[in-house]
DNA sequence: GCCGTTTTCGGCCCGACTGTTTTCAGTCG
């Protein structure tokens, strides 16, 4: 079994070894190689279910072509043209195509003059070479990039066993520390966090900074003083790069305030975004940069302060950062149809609460008391919310035992209503474990004290896709069962999310009423935007929870706001920002 | 090799920065 990131892999080493055959005559090929192996990669569906679902040319960039070769490379393991492409390339060539500062040419030039064999000790071989001063005197290299060398292979072994990619909260903290840190700078005019973090995805990279200015140089000096970085990694005119702890980068681009908007534009990204963008502005004889737009046959590029301005020149409305990833946006855009997209003060409400309320759950317990909570959402500004404590424990109690502390519960819950009702109604809820048979972790005499519950997995993550797909359906069917928990159980950088066939759990929660949860936690944010845009288009409703354990978690809302941007949803199918009685109705008696 | 409101051919985003050069190639975003 292939994996999407080795898949991707595969098909750059085949663009790797175009560029070293004859880089000139397969140009384009290289591209497009290149282009699939991006939309591969960032794909959260995996090829084979591509291909079961004969829905490969849905992914931009993969074509007749490149469809016929990955349905070979499902089948048997191989693609013969792949294998004709690549029969040349040593095999101590690939490896180095991993480190950052190398390419292919760099990499083959390398390998071919040392004769480099293994693959597995050729970085190790090069570093070797480096230090007996070996490199220094091959025609195109020098002193310094010898030097480069050693420090990018021994920054890449650091590097490799660290998680590649931060989660959101974590970058922004990372950021806001150098906001806070360039504001200092009176050079600076305006600062803003644009690239991934501004995008919102679920993970970051490095993190992207712009600085508006008239004063670029002192801009930059300031910056690359900053105390916190391990080095400089360049320093030019108008951008810089800063290496930090745990080999993340800081990247900066200064502009004049009266190019700002371009800019901004610009290194928000996302890259299939800007490419598209620019091909639709070149349809028009326009070209696109960072420094405005120009006119075909104009030497002079016109400069625009905000983005808005940006768009309307090239006659699309205005983007919001979050769905600027080549997902149909720029179309939309033209045709002044974008979705109003959802938005925190939307929310009325939060229906993944756990309070410390004692009824000795399966899993972990909150740690603040219901009144606590209450509060807390009543600052928010929140017209409803929902308690949803892990189930008492399977094995602890005996199902009546287990009725007889969810009625006390409700009695406690029935007492927070009364008290508090001139503000806020507050449900019984509770987050019950599908079990592995896909039976639920509650007996039908427990439900009179539930207004309706969740259901989650929590336990056999790795089932045959059927049987998953099977336990979810079953755990679902129960009337008072309304919304699948973190659906795919995902954690990110440490577990993958269960194997389930989607467009089935969708086409059953839409014609039976359930929601999907987009979970806020930043370890989880589950569903995942891409799935949310696919249960999206079989009309599926969501509700965005915090799943918080806390009072202060349930400020994360914000982050499972990003989600459902991303997926271009509207209050229309958000449920949770729905009116009350509305809203109420769809609990209770759908 | 991909793609389409200039559609089945003939295009394909745009520029910064670095090192090794003396005008440019390679890499990156």
């Amino acid at each position: 079994m292939m994996t999407n990131s080795q898949i991707a892999t595969l098909l750059r080493h085949v663009a790797a070894s175009y560029t070293i055959q004859n880089e000139a005559k397969f140009r384009f090929q290289i591209l497009a190689y290149q282009k699939a192996a991006d939309a591969i990669e960032s794909s959260p569906t995996e090829i084979k279910d591509y291909i079961a679902s004969n829905s490969l040319d849905s992914l931009p960039g993969i074509g007749e072509s490149m469809k016929k070769y990955l349905e070979e490379l499902i089948e048997t393991g191989k693609v013969s043209h792949f294998e004709v492409i690549l029969k040349d390339m040593p095999e101590a060539f690939f490896p180095l195509l991993d480190i950052p500062s190398f390419g292919p040419k760099k990499a083959f030039k390398l390998v071919s003059y040392f004769k480099f064999k293994d693959k597995n000790t050729v970085l190790d071989e090069l570093i070797e070479k480096a230090r007996n001063n070996e490199i220094a005197s091959i025609e195109g290299f020098g002193e310094k990039s010898q030097e480069d060398i050693i420090q990018a292979i021994t920054e890449f072994h650091q590097g490799v066993n660290k998680n590649s990619r931060m989660v959101l909260p974590f970058a922004q903290e990372i950021a806001d520390k150098m906001l806070d840190y360039l504001k200092k700078s009176s050079a600076v005019e305006k600062v803003y966090t644009l690239g991934s973090l501004r995008r919102q995805k679920e993970t970051i990279g490095d993190v992207d900074i712009a600085v508006a200015s008239l004063h670029p140089k002192e801009v930059i000096e300031h910056f690359c003083a900053y105390p916190y970085k391990d080095r400089i990694i360049e320093r030019g005119e108008a951008s810089a790069s800063l290496l930090i702890s745990g080999g993340k980068h800081i990247d900066l681009m200064v502009q004049p305030p009266d190019r700002f908007g371009s800019l901004l534009q610009h290194f928000t990204g996302s890259k299939e975004h800007n490419v598209k963008l620019r091909e639709f502005a070149l349809k028009k004889g326009l070209s696109l940069s960072e420094y405005g737009i120009k006119r075909k046959g104009s030497d002079t590029v016109d400069a625009y302060s905000t983005e808005e301005s940006f768009y309307s020149a090239l006659g699309l409305s205005y983007i919001e950062p979050e769905i600027r990833e080549n997902i149909g946006e720029i179309d939309l855009a033209e045709k002044n149809n974008l979705p109003k997209l959802i938005t925190l003060n939307d929310i009325k409400g939060d229906f993944h609460l756990h309070s410390n309320y004692p009824i000795e759950p399966s899993h972990d317990m909150g740690r603040n008391s219901m009144e606590e909570m209450v509060e807390n959402a009543i600052s928010l500004g929140y017209q409803y919310m929902g308690f949803s404590e892990h189930n008492p424990s399977v094995s602890k109690h005996t199902s009546p035992q287990t009725a007889l502390l969810l009625e006390k519960r409700y009695k406690k819950i029935e007492q927070i209503n009364e008290k508090y009702k001139k503000d806020i109604r507050v449900y019984s809820l509770l987050e019950v474990d599908i079990l592995s048979n896909g039976d639920i972790a509650i007996d039908i005499i427990a439900f009179d004290y539930l207004d309706a519950f969740l259901v989650s997995i929590h336990s056999s993550f790795s089932m045959p896709r059927d049987k998953m797909t099977e336990r979810i359906l079953k755990g679902l069917s129960h009337p008072k069962a309304k919304i699948l928990s973190h659906p795919t159980t995902r954690l990110i950088g440490k577990r993958p999310g269960i194997d389930v066939d989607w467009d089935k759990v969708f086409d059953f929660c839409h014609k039976n009423n359930k929601a999907m949860e987009i979970n806020s936690f930043p370890q989880r944010l589950d569903l995942p935007d891409s799935l949310v845009r696919q249960a999206k288009t079989h009309g599926v409703k969501f509700m965005i929870d915090t799943d918080s354990h806390a009072t202060e978690h349930m400020s994360l809302m914000r982050y499972g706001i990003s989600v459902a941007r991303r997926a271009m949803t509207t209050p229309d199918d958000i449920l949770n920002s729905w009116e009350y009685n509305k809203f109420n109705d769809w609990l209770l008696n759908s």
